[in-house]
DNA sequence: CGGAACGTTGATAGCTATCAATCGACGTGG
DNA sequence: CCACGTCGATTGATAGCTATCAACGTTCCG
């Protein structure tokens, strides 16, 4: 019932050319997901880059990569599109509790058991399995830097429902919007998915407002006032960060600095 | 500067018997805790207790147990006291990010350098070394139970911070506090820390505030509606949920249930 | 052409914050 | 033993951010 037809949401301007330059690109993702995260060997990037080339699940828009209740088995990683965990409330308010974008991990680690919780497809998604970076970060000897990366990721998405839970209770709600159109440039970007400070944003105003805490009306009162500041342009399902420095004081944004693992 | 006298924060009108029984439980805390998450063999059991009882390290109340900046080394488990992680923004607004109780670790595997964060002892705080655990834990051989429950209590960590996210995010201030009340109340059941559905709650109510969102105003008034109700006493730092029933619907509510690793 | 999904706008309501002041408990120094 | 400062809890008055309701515009699509 939730199926409905895939829904690319690409830019809708654009010719094949971005379309090709993308697609191409996938199946660098997780490599330079983990690479923004610790040094590879060529020996890792290479087999990164094979699992991103992999046989690839696709996931229409909408659709649940994981239902309520639901464990899967299997790690996946998304190679393209974007996906949320969504928790939603006895009476239909909806909390989306994070967004995950390409390069990120599907992990069955939680083995507590969600209360009434999915991850649901934003856009189109494509995973693919992850049972062998899981084989390679085990064997620590020989893939050290997948290894440290994969529990490097583990933090960083940690870090992220941090950063989440500080929006969400104590800054207003262009504070909120600030911060966390900086962390998904900042994510984004790691990915490969930036482009002139502006990139593919696929979130409708009912979900930025899950995703915040606010009504679809005060996000799109919020999001004028950015564009009439200058500070972003949104359109055609496509965000531009037109003055970072001018967001990250509202934003108190700084991005994630890593400590290597030893 | 921060490090005031000690405050124990015991219930103020009990005599020495209650001081002894909660004290000479303290070493179990942390087997408590990994029981409650798997399965434990006795000489899984012996060892937590060995651990638990071992040298503690004292912290008083509003000393940090990790600055602003700084990454610890060890993997220590707090075997008594409440402290909380603690996010501040440059105006001052504060926010709790998570309470931290007896049996919880804090591991220093968040590589992730946060962002102007620090973990503050809310009570005095015992903590013991967890090397040993995490020693422990890396031989899955002859600790399967002690592996497991490591990992479990790392996804239980993640869950409550997702829980946090939907309390903040899609909830009134009412609900946030059952919800977190009902939280409270099931985490200190598991290590013991509740007796006649009371327990001790050390926080004030502008912690309380910088927990949820809400401000020290808005706490005392919905505290007091609570009263009125009759589904909650909070009185001398001891909080006893009166109506457990009739919290439940309001913070939809449900203790997470675990699934054992096979 | 109608419907559905998404975005936009205006009017109004309400939850929660802020400001200010008071009170009780507690610890300290004189 | 008491004045005094501090901390936490409490209360009243007021303001303001954000939600809710309702209606309309736009785009896309069968």
């Amino acid at each position: 019932m939730r199926n409905e037809p895939a829904d690319l949401r690409e830019p809708r301007g654009r010719g094949l050319e971005r379309r090709r330059a993308i697609s191409d690109v996938r199946f660098e993702t997780i490599a330079r997901r983990f690479a923004a995260l610790t040094r590879l060997s060529q020996t890792e990037l290479d087999l990164l880059h094979r699992i991103g080339a992999g046989p690839a699940n696709i996931w229409p828009a909408r659709s649940l990569l994981e239902a309520p209740g639901e464990d899967q088995e299997a790690t996946r990683y998304i190679i393209s599109g974007w996906a949320a965990r969504v928790r939603e409330l006895q009476d239909g308010r909806r909390q989306l509790v994070q967004v995950i974008l390409p390069g990120d991990a599907l992990t069955p680690t939680l083995q507590v058991r969600q209360r009434q919780q999915m991850i649901q497809c934003l856009t189109m998604v494509q995973t693919v399995d992850g049972a062998a970076v899981k084989l390679a970060a085990r064997d620590g000897g020989k893939f050290p830097g997948i290894a440290a990366a994969t529990e490097l990721a583990a933090a960083h998405d940690r870090a992220l429902l941090m950063e989440q839970i500080t929006r969400l209770g104590r800054h207003t709600a262009y504070e909120r919007m600030a911060n966390l159109f900086l962390e998904l440039h900042h994510r984004c970007n790691v990915v490969g998915l930036v482009h002139a400070d502006g990139f593919i944003f696929p979130l409708t105003q009912e979900s930025l407002g899950d995703l915040l805490g606010l009504s679809v009306v005060h996000v799109n009162r919020t999001l004028q006032l950015m564009r009439r500041e200058g500070v972003i342009e949104l359109k055609h399902g496509r965000l531009t960060l037109l003055d970072t420095e001018a967001l990250k004081p509202a934003a108190e944004f700084r991005p994630p600095s890593l400590a290597y693992l030893g």
